[in-house]
DNA sequence: CGTATGCTCAAACGATCGTTTGAACCGGCC
DNA sequence: GGCCGGTTCAAACGATCGTTTGAGCATACG
C-alpha cells in the first residue's frame, strides 16, 4: 500500500522537494526512502543524488525553501510593529503565528508544519544545527520584543517562558494534539481557531504574575 | 564512534529493556538498529527476537514498563485530591507532572520522557493506537477534574486548552527546548525548576479569562 | 553536421536492516 | 549419568537502504 503519485507538473527538482515534504511529515526523515520518494514524485530514482548531492542534503533544502520565505515574512510582521509604544503581546505573537498559518494556503505548506516539529524530535545534531544557524537570528528578534513588553520579567524566566509556548506552540500547528478538525469546519477555519486559541493561550502564560 | 556498552547487570530482558530506552530516546526507533541495541546491552542480536518476538513489540514494551507505574502513580495522586472542594489547578497539575518528576530519580528514567515526546512526533498509528488504548483513561480522568475547577469553560474550549498545556509539557519535560540544564545546576533541581515553571505557566494557559 | 552539455534512465554496488536457523550450552529433575 | 526446557550463540537469510555508474537522450552552439 504505497503513497500515490504526488506531483506531476514543474521541474524534477520541484517536484522531488513537493513529494519529499508529503513523505517526510508522514513518515519521518528516515522513515521515507528515497525510492518511495522518486516514484511519487514521477522522477527516477538518481534524480535526488543528481539535483542535490544526497538525501541529508535534500532535507536542508526542503527546510531552506519554506524557512527562507516563512520567516523572511515573520520578521517583516514584526519589524512593523516591533519598537512602537502601542503594541500589545498579541501583535508580537500575530506576527509570529500568522506566516504560519499562510503558509498552510499553499498546496502542501500545511504538511511544512508537522515536517518542522518532526526536526525537533529528532535529535540529530547536524540538523538542529543547521536550524539554529540559519534562522536563530528570527527566534532572537522576537525575544528582544518579547522582553521589551514583558520588562517585569528578568531574562531566565523570560526564557522559560518563551520555551513553553514555543512548545505549546509546535505541538498544536503541526496538528499532534487530540483536537482534529471537524468535517464541518473548513481546514482554514480551522487553522484560524487553532491561531486565536493559541494566542490568548500564549498571552497567559508569557505576562501571568 | 558506537555508543557503549550501557548496562552490565541484571537478567537479558532487563538489559535489553534499558538499552532500548537510551538508544530510542537518542536515535529514533528506526534509527536506533537491533545491532547497536544488542552490543549496547552487551547480549546475543537473537535475544531481542527471542525474547519480545519482534523490535515493536520491545517498542511497545519499552513503553508498557515506564507507563504502567507512571499512570499508576499519575492516578493515585489524582485520587487524593480529586473532588475535593479545596483542590486547586495547581495540585492536579501537580499530580500529574511530579510522578514524571520522580522518574527521573531512576537511572535513564528521565530520558523516558523523551522517548515519549518521540512518539508523539511519529505519526504511526499502531504505536499511537497502542497508547491511547492503553493510557487514554488516564488522560480523561484529568480531564474531568479540569472541568470540575473550570465550570466555566465549555467544553470545546476546554479541550484546547488541555491540548496546548499537553504541548508544552512534553516539550518542556522531554528537554527539547533551547533551556538546558546550567552545570552548576543539579539535574534533580533543574527537573524541580522545570516543574514549577511548568505548573505557573498550565495555571495561567488553563484559567486564563 | 559534429560535438558539447545537461539531464534521465535502468542497473548494479556495498552496506545495513530485522529476522530466522540450528547447534551449543546450561541448570535442575528423573 | 541421561535427558530436557530454557537460553545464548555465530552465522546466514532475504529485503531494503543510499549511492554510483555508464549508456542513452535531448537541446544548443560551433
Amino acid at each position: 500500500m504505497d503513497a500515490l503519485l504526488v506531483n506531476s507538473s514543474g521541474s524534477t527538482k520541484e517536484r522531488i522537494l513537493g513529494a519529499a515534504e508529503v513523505l517526510f511529515a508522514q513518515r519521518g526523515f528516515d522513515g521515507a526512502s528515497l525510492r518511495q520518494l522518486t516514484t511519487a514524485a514521477g522522477v527516477n530514482l538518481a534524480a535526488v543524488n543528481y539535483h542535490f548531492g544526497s538525501k541529508e542534503k535534500l532535507v536542508e533544502e526542503v527546510f531552506r525553501r519554506r524557512l527562507d520565505a516563512l520567516n523572511a515574512s515573520r520578521l517583516a510582521a514584526l519589524a512593523r510593529v516591533a519598537g512602537a509604544p502601542e503594541t500589545t503581546l498579541e501583535d508580537v505573537l500575530e506576527a509570529y503565528i500568522r506566516p504560519a498559518l499562510d503558509l498552510s494556503h499553499d498546496d502542501n505548506g500545511s504538511l511544512f508544519m508537522r515536517v518542522l516539529a518532526r526536526a525537533f524530535a529528532e535529535h540529530d545534531d547536524t540538523l538542529r544545527r543547521f536550524l539554529s544557524e540559519n534562522y536563530g537570528h528570527v527566534m532572537r528578534q522576537f525575544t528582544a520584543e518579547f522582553a521589551r513588553l514583558l520588562p517585569q520579567l528578568d531574562k531566565p524566566e523570560l526564557y522559560w517562558r518563551i520555551d513553553l509556548v514555543t512548545g505549546a506552540l509546535t505541538h498544536a500547528m503541526s496538528g499532534f494534539g487530540m483536537i482534529q478538525r471537524k468535517s464541518d469546519v473548513s481546514e482554514r477555519a480551522h487553522r484560524e481557531q487553532t491561531a486565536q486559541h493559541l494566542i490568548r493561550f500564549a498571552v497567559a502564560g508569557l505576562s501571568h504574575p
